[in-house]
DNA sequence: CATGAATGAGACTTCATTCAT
DNA sequence: AATGAATGAAGTCTCATTCAT
């Protein structure tokens, strides 16, 4: 755990700890801001008004600092969502406070899910692991009935992840503040139906229902 | 806006417009496969068989080359939605088409999105362009009560094209390609009943389904 | 073998191999004097007064350029012993001629042998190439009884590289000329005895001596 | 000269000393091994588990440590040469000492010769009293006739050296180990003969039976 | 005395871009 | 119009060395 990412010296001590965490915490906003390729050492040394060589006594490499910068994240991540999961509430319950701790920490670094001879190989066993528990109470819900079983978990799972991500991006691109608690239940009320299994009868009423509508709207149009 | 592409774009030869289209083409293959930063103009030259320097010729630089690229591929997609689009059939039925051209249109430019002085500012009007059939759609349908109307549609937006991306984006990292038709039909399957209206009470849809078969019925006893 | 060192465009101009021809040539000069590790990018270019980036033009990096400088050598002397070797003439001229040659045209490289993951796997092979001719030699002339076979030819070898590299660096250290028609027939005088076999004994000799003596006149006797 | 090794090395503790020596020793395996410029301080103080800085409390720098480590060196085989030199036996036995005390103790260390403003200067000194052992020996076996008068004594010394070398250097390229007790019984085997006084009469009939027996080689290759 | 920590100086390398031909 | 050639600027990384504690 030491040894992998430390040059030379061993610097177990405090001193060297805070500097470890300084450079992660800095390095962390850095990556997130620019992205894996526009970050530079320097950027990430002047920050923290240290020398560049500094950062390399503690981290072997740019892209070790940015794989250590990823673990961080998903570490935390996954212990929020253990820790807080409440799993004695409703699998709707869960889901919002999933997409709320999943919104909050939320890091974006585009890159990672690049593709060239990126960090991609970091980031599978990553994802993985920072996805199941999500998957686990999908499949849960899928067993015991509650949500569809008609369609493949992986879509079910890209319909969640994708919202948020995009959502993030959009404020990011945008410069605008995200309203987390606002946004998770929205998301939560929005995907639910579309988790629901499909009770066949109301299904088919809906989906009649809808087809007249539209009938008839294009027959007004014409109409008029 | 307009200085872009000025530099000797004058003559705009049958020869010149034959090279600006080769060099966006490769251009355009080389910045989906390596995204900005990682895409040299070196590559793209090679690949076509010209100097690197006949790439400047036409192009002021990179970043002018990528803006080109990107607003090309908008320029097509929206073509492509705009021309096709079934406007005469459902809103479903006009959903599924959007997704499925996205799916096979869609260019996978991370850092476009990236921010920094990346080309941010780049995409949001064309973004915005784009959207604009889709959000269209969605207005209508909500104000015709056909879809839900008890939540924002940048929100619908996103839960519409975030699960498109993230899927596409699994899909590169895992290096498997996507079967477009079938994961467009997954798509809208899990997504429409989330767009419906929450609040039609079954009981409503029942007595509507009956009128309407009233209705026919006695359209139907008249006609023959 | 253009390809290899070659950076992006294939100069085959006549101006872009005079370039790599002085790269080569001033590359040879510096590695010489300093030795692989001690030799500075920085310092070649300086000393062609172009740009360290013009240098990366044509080779892919430091270590590619001293393979080619050094296998450059290597043909040059491998080439100059192939062409020049009197082979009509005794083994001790051939021999000469080889120490001859190699003392003109030796290129000190220290590095060449030294082990850490160095240069080592490129001099295995061109070591051996230049080798050949000289040991060819000595098998030959084992063979056919002229020198020793009482001891492994690899030592034979040792004994006729060893002397000649010692004296070089001996005289590169003391920063003295050397004298190389003197030094090569000083150490072939030198060496000769120790390859001839020692176990003729001079009555052997001189029963010989004396038979081709008597042989001899008798040639003369009719040829007059 | 002097100015060398003041720093603290007043008190000189026996525990100092114990450092200095372990130092040393350590620094001198690193340095064979790597060369000069690829050992690194770092490594040396990890071998030793102490701190780098420790390192430099007992040494200026890296380059006072090697030459310490070459003086050391060459005091060490210095010693073994003249006190086990068996002045009493022949002076053959007297040489075959030597190339088995020199090939055991041998340092390789490359850059030492090396040119540039490396450790060239503090190579000269040192050879040249380590070299007086033999120089002595064989200046008197030259005076009394024992051998050959007619080469400077210097290219005699390059004649025992080169080999030497070449042979261990050959060994540590290929990571084959030396037998040296047989390697040192060879080398004099095959340069003894080179030493000896070349009795005139025998050498000239060695000479006439080698060159007769190329000419008859000659005939024959082109008889047939 | 020993060392943890920091760093200046410099190495190699890449790449978008310019310009004369 | 096309390009061969050259390069400035910048980036990542290494390592001997210093110094306060």
């Amino acid at each position: 755990m030491d040894d992998i990412m430390v040059r030379r010296r061993v610097p177990a001590s405090a001193k060297a700890e805070q500097r470890i965490r300084d450079i992660l915490r800095v390095a962390r906003e850095v990556f997130a801001e620019m992205g894996y390729e526009r970050t530079t050492t320097t950027e990430i040394a002047q920050r923290l008004g240290i020398s560049e060589a500094t950062v390399f006594t503690y981290f072997h490499g740019k892209r070790e600092l940015c794989v250590r910068v990823i673990e961080d994240w998903y570490d935390e991540i996954i212990a929020a969502v253990e820790q807080g999961m409440p799993r004695d509430q409703s699998t709707k319950a869960q889901l919002e406070f999933f997409v709320r701790t999943h919104l909050r920490l939320f890091l974006v670094l585009s890159e990672g899910r690049a593709k060239g001879q990126g960090l991609g190989e970091v980031f599978v066993p990553l994802q993985r692991r920072y996805t199941a528990p999500l998957m686990d109470m999908l499949a849960r819900a899928r067993d015991s009935g509650e949500i569809r079983s008609d369609l493949p978990l992986s879509l079910l799972r890209s319909s969640i992840f994708g919202p948020m991500e995009h959502i993030l991006w959009d404020a990011i691109a945008r410069q605008r503040p995200v309203d987390i608690e606002r946004t998770a239940k929205d998301i939560v009320a929005l995907l639910w139906p579309a988790l629901l299994p499909p009770d066949l009868e109301v299904a088919a009423l809906r989906e009649f229902y809808g087809e007249v509508g539209a009938a008839l709207r294009r027959v007004g149009e014409r109409g008029e």
